[in-house]
DNA sequence: ATGCAACTTCAAGCTAAGTTGAGGTCAAGC
DNA sequence: GCTTGACCTCAACTTAGCTTGAAGTTGCAT
């Protein structure tokens, strides 16, 4: 362990499980600003293995790469997210989740009651109505989203 | 309301919210099958408004056009889901949604964890250690998928 | 000093679920 | 019979998150 320890983007690859080409994606995409050796290869901090780790967390919580990028913005090149920083991505994060759980949640009542209906009449099918937005002129559907 | 009731693609638009382009992509698919006038415009069953319908509900609950076409694989055009299909079809459909709630809350679990202990020392993190693959060579992260 | 793996760029391709536009045709009301 | 809006096809474009390939360069071990 020098104090001088830069890493190539292959090791970097093996130490994250992201591909090489994926890495290079998230350099275009500025999530991650290596430094070049003379001949023009990159050469990244070992800080930067946690910060593509921290971009595999976030990413597996649904945040597409324009949010992490967002959450990350103000974070130096070189500084990992502290408590703090985590703490407010983190917050954020759970909102998203629970919103998401909510409304899964809500699909599956609307689904169980459906099946005990066995309806298919549609017009009053609660999950099929659940935008409420028939207009009912004439007969039949109208828009559903 | 006549018997020989077709619709032209514009009104399916208006019934179903779909756009036109959209219902001319989904029989691209296969998943309607209109049938055509002498000078080639497409004339829809009434059947199709709730066939569309019921792609936009399935749509609604996560299935991909390509789930939502072997779902509907069998029933004949004219024919709309009826309650036996729609109880296979939502069966399949529960047990995603219950599974994407599963995980969704494990996720929210293992955040809460870690908003506790505020840790980032990422090697100890459950959230973050999740898939459980270090490989403990040297230091640092591993394999995160 | 040489061989070869690992690196470089750039362009194109992939999936999903459509949208947009150009250029042309059809059908229905007046 | 003419105008006008709705329709037709086909190709290209969109977003996200990458992958793949071609053609060329670097860096490290021997």
């Amino acid at each position: 362990m020098k104090a001088n320890d830069l890493l190539p983007i292959g090791d970097l690859a093996r130490r994250t499980g992201l591909s090489v080409s994926a890495i290079r994606f998230y350099e275009e995409k500025g999530l991650v600003e290596p430094h070049r050796t003379a001949g023009n290869q990159r050469r990244f901090l070992r800080s930067d293995i946690r910060r593509l780790s921290f971009i595999l967390i976030a990413q597996k919580l649904g945040l597409s790469l324009g949010e992490i990028e967002e959450a990350l913005c103000g974070l130096p090149h070189g500084r990992t997210p502290n408590a703090a920083d985590w703490k407010r991505i983190s917050g954020e994060v759970k909102r998203r989740i629970d919103a998401q759980i909510a409304s899964l949640q809500k699909v599956r009542e609307d689904l169980d009651g459906c099946i005990g209906c066995g309806c298919l009449s549609l017009k009053k099918c609660a999950l099929y109505n659940a935008d409420d937005k028939w207009g009912e002129d004439g007969s039949g559907p109208r828009v559903l989203r």
